[in-house]
DNA sequence: GAAAAGTGTGGAACCGGTTTCCGACACGCC
DNA sequence: GGCGTGTCGGAAACCGGTTCCACACTTTTC
């Protein structure tokens, strides 16, 4: 591989020079310019990235720290960083979440601090005070994707909101009997959005005066997790609701299935929502709050480069967007 | 942050035999060795990456490709990638493969060389013979996980095996009209093992001296793919085959759902099987050939490891384990 | 007891870029 | 003609590590 002391070499300039040709800062004349960019060509030079970033400080990457990469949120959001990052030239690092105690602190003390990063998008993750420390030391600009705390610039749609409107949908349609699927976040690890789902579920019961006919039904936030807990709500006839809010598409599309096995007809004798707009949403004619997790990560990497560019820009929180698609699987109760 | 030369001046000694210290190469009494520890730990010190692989010429760093990472396989590849590389103190670089000629180009010509990464795994992807030239030149070894040609190492499950003993199956239990869900690799980009499957169930037809029985029903390789088809297919009770094979297990449980949504039980009016063993196929008790992409992940990156400790060490063609799990999915035929 | 081998350390070169500093030159202006 | 300003290009320092080499001292070997 040819280095910028061979392009400077063939060209008959110094490295300075070629260096200046290449990335266009400082004066050089258009003849100049030229011999060393045909040289670079005929060379078919690449610059090494790590001397850039030695010399520069600035790496030309973005970490992104996420705790799965396997359900659909996080498939998302990481779609869009991706394809967001290609787009400005920059290179994406890629770091989970290890389950183990240990293994999280070594991610905290030894792999974030490498500086191998401009900048980093942590997605649905909840540092500690400890961690956060870490990262801060880190002295690179955060962007969280998720609920997170107020001191963090971040991107998410109001989750509490969320689950209020699906279950303002179930009321407004006469529904009183609404169970919701889903749990709170200690129960399931990566999911602390569901906390607020909860709470607006919740919320909207009580504005219609039925918080007596709170049901929370607890479910894994996936399409088996759904399918179970709405196999055991509604196997028994007597006590059915009619109406559930899944914390989540995939718990709602579980408990769709687990209607079709029990014979349950939805929406006639069932209304489900889900919230989300999973891709599976519409075969389902699924009810549901829609979010873009994919846009969330796109203006994620916006919101990070904004503060890489300019790092005492204020943090600020911007709420994406969510609407509610009614499709087939809602309707007036019996 | 503080650099070697700090801890070095806090320990009394050289940089060099800092550094010899804190990387266990060359000869340090244990007390200096301490001392050095001492030091760097007081001053929380990490080395800065791109320093080091600058004068090592390694990065610790591998670098993925993958075309999506949304879909059931790439996510749990990308998963024990990821999760074996952790374990190794490596980073990873997520690159995805941009939709379009020019994008793509950027990737191979401008990205990938700037040797960011000791190595290169590549995920279902099929790099014609410039991208090849490309990445041989970057002089970085590679894996593929996934189909791939005789001259790159690579880990794959035999997707012919896969088809034929799938199709097998059936015919073992007394089907003979079969039809297949799915479709060539041209038609959807991103699955080029599914033309080898289908190179499986003709086998296993051609013998059983079914060849003429062979049905090709176009579908996508997802759940609304598979249930679109499936919807097709048996929507006229006329001419509906006995046993569908689905090219993987998202278009068999797409097509599961469409039975039951048509009001066909499975498995005494319709045989299903996939292939995948995809994390939803226990919930819908389909019968599946078992692949595990995960540890194909893990695979993926000692094979790379291997390899770049030892360049000239011969490349392997390593075959993934499959096996055929039989569910409630499959029955004899009425 | 001298030569050889082993151990411990520091100086300096090196990896491959970028950037600062400085000198040379051209030009316009007073 | 002298001077400031703008343009162009090179030498050298620098980023933060690693490693080669020289040297001193200690221990082993014959």
């Amino acid at each position: 591989m040819s280095t910028i002391a061979d392009v400077a070499a063939r060209a008959g300039v110094s490295k300075a020079t070629a260096s200046r040709a290449l990335s266009g800062r400082g004066y050089v004349s258009e003849d100049t310019r030229q011999r060393v960019e045909d040289a670079a060509a005929a060379l078919a030079y690449v610059a090494h990235s790590s001397a850039t970033s030695l010399a520069t400080g600035r790496t030309q990457t973005v970490g992104v720290v996420m705790p799965l990469v396997d359900r659909w949120f996080f498939a998302e959001v990481l779609s869009g960083i991706q394809q967001a990052l290609f787009a400005l030239d920059y290179d994406l690092a890629l770091y989970g979440i290890p389950g183990d105690a240990l293994s999280r602190e070594r991610l905290f003390t030894t792999m974030l601090p490498r500086r191998r990063f401009d900048g980093i998008i942590a997605v649905g993750i909840q540092p500690d005070a400890v961690e956060l420390e870490h990262l801060r030391r880190a002295q690179r600009p955060l962007v969280s994707v998720g609920p997170f705390s107020d001191s963090v610039t971040s991107i998410a749609i109001d989750d509490r909101a969320a689950g209020r409107i699906a279950t303002e949908h179930l009321i407004e349609l006469g529904h009183t009997d609404i169970a919701f699927l889903g749990a709170s976040g200690t129960a399931y690890p990566h999911s602390f959005g569901d906390d607020r789902r909860i709470d607006g579920y919740r919320e909207a019961l009580a504005s219609a005066g039925l918080s007596s006919a709170a049901r929370i039904v607890d479910a894994a936030p996936t399409m088996p997790g759904g399918y179970a807990a709405a196999a055991e709500l509604l196997g028994d006839r007597r006590g059915r609701p009619s109406a559930i809010v899944g914390v989540c598409d995939e718990a709602a599309i579980g408990a769709m299935i687990a209607t079709r096995r029990l014979g349950i007809t939805v929406p006639t004798e069932l209304s489900i929502i889900g919230i989300d707009d999973h891709q599976h949403a519409e075969m389902f004619s699924l009810t549901t709050i829609r979010q873009a997790p994919r846009e969330q990560g796109v203006d994620a990497v916006r919101m990070l480069l904004e503060r890489i560019e300019h790092p005492d820009a204020p943090l600020g929180q911007v709420v994406a967007s969510s609407a509610l698609v009614v499709r087939a699987s809602t309707a007036a109760p019996r």
